[in-house]
DNA sequence: TGTACATCAGTGAACGCGCGTTCACTGATGTAC
DNA sequence: TGTACATCAGTGAACGCGCGTTCACTGATGTAC
């Protein structure tokens, strides 16, 4: 049954993105290439007629969500009334929408520990939108911090990851919130 | 060859400390049985003398290293001249020793993305020593910090965690110091 | 204290299972004339 | 534009392998008398 050459790019997109969510979903190691295609609406078995291993696809899956994600963020920062970008950009990120929706959300809070022992290539494709996400944070910081604007954006990036990381690990949902809350407060009134 | 009680007791320990460093070394998920008695100087099948399932291990692994890197931080916390202990902790915690050894290092940020998804009963107790970490960090705040000292301290330990996931994932030490430097400086600054 | 027997920690082979990967097959698509 | 044939996307069975788990066996330890 082959498939036009049309499909055949929707089809290889399509994998690429159900691999993109369903490893931030349930992580990279746990999800087989069988879910992963399952998820893509196929059999496990057209797999290798689009990738020559699953680590073609987690580097694909990676750069995907990274991508995916820093254009969001930067959309939406765009979008705010001008000084507030900074805000609802940390807001959004520390959100309940962004917690409770890990497959969508950021690749680094949702795969950091695992990203750590993650490829060479992959690591580094990683740290790569990582720092685009500072440039973002660093681009809307209030002008009154003129002294190591890169660094300040580095530190919040770190304690926007952490935070949504951490309150993913908590069973308990309020304390879950507390966390997110806590660092919204705390960034935004030191580091905004 | 049946061992004594008091060997029997010594193995168990040490399959639960080889647990604890496997695990945060090379993730939950990717370490074997038999990796992991192999790090504890036994072969697999002996395994189930003292557990009855990975994921009993995987919880008293997790307990362990938790308490281990509590007591380790408040031993050396306390050990500090009056008024520089957070200073210390925070300097300690963002330290390349401490990003070079993941084994022996904090659970959250070596295994933070693979918690977030582990049982129920592993993530609860990872959760209390979380909040126990933030209990000591915030004990050590500056007495000025009068206002909401839980959550400055809970946003402290985000920030901490997320930078040396984030540091980890780089390829590249001078990046990875960098996202080091930067947490350090700003959490220093801003919230000590 | 010494002897006889039960217990059980640890070994290494084996179990079923799901993994990543390969392959023969199919039939619609693309190409050549 | 129509026809004949080559291509190849997707299916589903099969591969070897390592996983978590089980088990028969061993011999030193613990217990009963």
């Amino acid at each position: 049954m082959r498939k036009s050459r049309h499909d055949t790019a929707g089809t290889r997109e399509r994998i690429v993105q159900a691999a993109a969510t369903q490893f931030r979903q349930h992580g990279i190691a746990a999800t087989g290439l069988a879910d992963l295609m399952g998820a893509a609406g196929m059999t496990h078995g057209g797999f290798y007629k689009h990738f020559v291993s699953k680590e073609q696809v987690i580097q694909e899956a990676a750069a995907y969500a990274l991508a995916e994600r820093g254009h969001a963020f930067e959309a939406y920062a765009q979008a705010q009334p001008p000084g507030t970008e900074l805000a609802a950009l940390v807001r959004a990120y520390l959100s309940m929408d962004h917690y409770n929706n890990p497959g969508a959300g950021c690749l680094m809070a949702a795969l950091g520990s695992e990203m750590a022992r993650a490829s060479e290539a992959t690591r580094a494709l990683a740290s790569a939108q990582f720092l685009a996400f500072v440039g973002l944070i660093e681009r809307f910081l209030g002008p009154q911090h003129d002294h190591d604007r890169h660094g300040r954006a580095m530190a919040m990036a770190s304690a926007l990851v952490g935070a949504l990381t951490l309150a993913r690990v908590a069973p308990d949902p309020a304390l879950a919130r507390q966390i997110l809350d806590s660092a919204r407060t705390h960034i935004l009134a030191s580091w905004a």
